[in-house]
DNA sequence: TTGTAGACTGGCGTCGACT
DNA sequence: TAGTCGACGCCAGTCTACA
């Protein structure tokens, strides 16, 4: 019952981030990116570029048609 | 050897949307963009937003993950 | 640790026109 | 049909700082 792709992806790094039990700070440095920036994102404020959607995939360790992929679960699931 | 998402993801698009036989102006209209800023995308001389990414695939009828696992395996064989 | 605010620079995305 | 240009408004992303 969403259907923002934007809030989607704020709430699937969120969890993803906890999941690995990372603070927004190190997500940040290890994305290369302002940790007030994360904050915005997460919460939906913010939609990120396609370069920082890579970043948050590597820093996640994950790729980004997998995380992508759970944004479209969420989104299907809303 | 090229390592660069921002012209994979332009060259993915481009072969995708030839492959369906479209032109830039009716993807432009499809996905509710404009047909200067697809060149520039197509040309990797521009990166698109979230949002933008989630407009041009759903233009070219295929999910996001999908698409994003194109620009992956162009960015691993090159 | 996280949210948010304000101010700032650079770049996304639009539009019209020309090649 | 596609590339590019200039001008423009708006937002991505940074930084500092405070609750």
């Amino acid at each position: 019952m969403d259907g923002d792709p934007v809030k989607s992806f704020g709430l699937v790094i969120k969890r993803i981030r906890k999941a690995q039990g990372l603070s927004q700070e190190s997500l940040a440095t290890d994305a290369n990116l302002d940790r007030a920036f994360i904050s915005q994102v997460e919460n939906g404020r913010k939609q990120p570029s396609l370069l920082t959607i890579f970043r948050l995939a590597d820093a996640l360790k994950l790729s980004v048609s997998d995380l992508l992929k759970q944004v479209e679960a969420v989104l299907a699931g809303s």
